[in-house]
DNA sequence: AACTATTTTTCTACAATGTAGAATAATAGT
DNA sequence: ACTATTATTCTACATTGTAGAAAAATAGTT
């Protein structure tokens, strides 16, 4: 049962490369299929390298976290010029949604976060679905401060109990704060 | 500079006695100062004990939190029955919010018991704050749902980015319920 | 070709955490 | 006086992030 330990020391080019992005690709699986964050070493192990390689590619655990982050949120639904915009804003927001809900963990590093850029995208995605609405300035930042941390609550929900809610459970405030947006055009 | 090891088994009556309530009261206050949630030692430290003496009187970490929460929760506003329902859902809201946001794990905590206990506590402040407004079964669930999930939503951004979000973000949204709630009536 | 510097990796080690299990001492019950 | 129960400390283990050093392959320089 020879475990097959490692030589030390950097490895011939022969061997595949480990790079960032293979880190990357790893730690959002092992985040979708454990439904938490994986530790550095669970990374490692499934990427056959010690646990201090991934060093290597990331000075600490938040910078591959905050990595991980960009990577998962350009993911989200990217809305069509055509549509309705209640019909684009309800699949962009569940698309979001599904997102948080299905990798527990994100929120929070995305919250924490210092760039603002991840945050930044799901916010010009809902402006240019909110865009024929012609909202005023004021109004538009009320209305996605609301949603936006409305379904940030639903996903943290989502994600301490997994299995019993439902992103259809945000069909009826969705209404309600549709309603109050054509209210104020 | 002996540190004064502590003699081993029961103690003798004459001491102060720990109590589940101590612990619960040292841990809140940890949880507050430190904005997160305390380790067991950090616990334990303050008290005086060891780390294993939280254990006889909760059988883990889990349940001293899910202990830790309904005695917190309990602090919230309680609504006064003669004021306008704006004004005290204005209150009862703000109230939950500085609670959740100034303690930092309070809410993972919260939304992961199954006791519904504490999760109630604020429904039922809801309802009757709302009750003038007789809205419909369906109606007051929605706005339920959007009000409640909407303040999770920013109290984990304001323990995310402590010092940077006031509670005083919700007015705006806040408003915007308001109105829709107007209309349902 | 020979040296040196750089890059990429593994190894070892440490502190912090939750907590299981055993030892121990005070008290309560008989 | 003996036994059982209760409240406590002690020791130990697995898991975590990660610092620091050693090592091996490669790249750059003369």
């Amino acid at each position: 049962m020879s475990v097959k330990e490692k030589k030390r020391g950097r490895p011939s080019q022969s061997q595949s490369r480990l790079t960032a992005e293979l880190i990357i690709l790893s730690a959002r699986k092992l985040m979708l299929e454990n439904r938490k964050v994986p530790s550095i070493r669970q990374i490692a192990g499934v990427l056959g390298v010690d646990a201090m390689a991934i060093y290597h590619y990331f000075s600490n655990k938040s910078a591959l976290l905050e990595a991980v982050t960009i990577s998962l949120i350009e993911t989200i639904y990217e809305p069509k010029a055509g549509g309705k915009w209640q019909d684009e804003l309800k699949l962009l927001c569940k698309s979001y949604l599904e997102l948080l809900g299905t990798h527990p963990g994100l929120l929070e590093i995305l919250l924490s976060m210092q760039s603002f850029g991840p945050a930044q995208l799901f916010n010009q995605r809902l402006m240019s679905v909110l865009a024929p609405l012609q909202l005023p300035q004021a109004a538009f930042e009320q209305a996605r401060n609301l949603l936006v941390d409305y379904i940030h609550g639903v996903a943290l929900a989502m994600q301490c109990n997994p299995d019993v809610i439902s992103s259809d459970c945000i069909n009826g405030p969705l209404c309600l704060i549709f309603s109050a947006l054509e209210d104020r055009r």
